[in-house]
DNA sequence: GTCCTTGCAAATGCTTTGCACGCTG
DNA sequence: CAGCGTGCAAAGCATTTGCAAGGAC
């Protein structure tokens, strides 16, 4: 498990039962999962867990470039198992729908505008709101 | 001014020294004020507003579409007086700086994502974040 | 055995809301 | 002069933190 090995490489950071649900969660979450509901799912599987627990998982996944965090809307954190750098989301403002999509020109807007700005792009993050196809475009 | 046009096209809204201020403190801000920053910049021009009006005006316009809200980094909400589609921001994980952009590609980004995802998109939001030039990249 | 991690509860900080008064249109 | 907007204070909610007990290595 990717997670364990990296945990394991990080000096100071143990693996736990704990962050491994969590990690779990993340990963077949989906998609875009509030802490919240991290939290519901993984008291599912182990009622005693806290929900700062939650938190500083997720926080220590950050910090080892696991797991990224979006701001979708003006609500909550959102958080998803890092693939790649490419990912990107529509979001449905009628079904509330999160929508992830993967696109080349993207990478190519990200390149020029750092090369242009003197800028080093470590991550980017974007989000198109508006309405699905159930919706009514 | 717009904000005075489109509050009295608005039924039901009334235009008021408060709100005002806080479009043109907004509207001036040369990008990216939180609403803490707003709220303080309006008590220099009139000490006895409070906190919540501007919030409340805050509110007002995003929804008069005059202002827009981005989600820069995990803390609070960032406003900008809306010109056009298409101003995304870089932030500089060093100093904290904002730096905002246009660049034609995002929106064929924006066109092509939502004709093959049969989403009609209504705002974009981008942000980079990186390492500015002064920051050493 | 060390010291990182957990659970609980309390605290924090941004944002929102209830209510009585004030001012716009 | 009716009804929206304001100010104040208190509430709400996601997230963070302190501390003692538990568990990984």
């Amino acid at each position: 498990m990717k997670l364990n090995k990296t945990i394991l490489k990080s000096p100071g950071s143990r693996m736990t039962s704990q962050r491994a649900l969590v990690f779990d969660i993340i990963s077949r979450g989906g998609g875009h999962l509030g802490a919240d509901e991290i939290y519901a799912r993984a008291r599912r599987k182990n009622p005693r867990i806290s929900l700062s627990t939650v938190y500083r998982a997720i926080g220590k996944f950050k910090e080892l470039g696991l797991v990224a965090e979006s701001h979708l809307g003006q609500e909550h954190h959102h958080y998803e198992a890092v693939h790649n750098g490419n990912h990107f989301h529509l979001v449905c403002i009628g079904c509330g729908a999160v929508i992830e999509f993967e696109y080349p020109l993207v990478k190519r807007v990200q390149d020029e505008v750092a090369r242009a700005g003197g800028f080093k792009v470590v991550s980017a993050e974007m989000n198109l709101s508006g309405y699905c196809r159930q919706c009514g475009g």
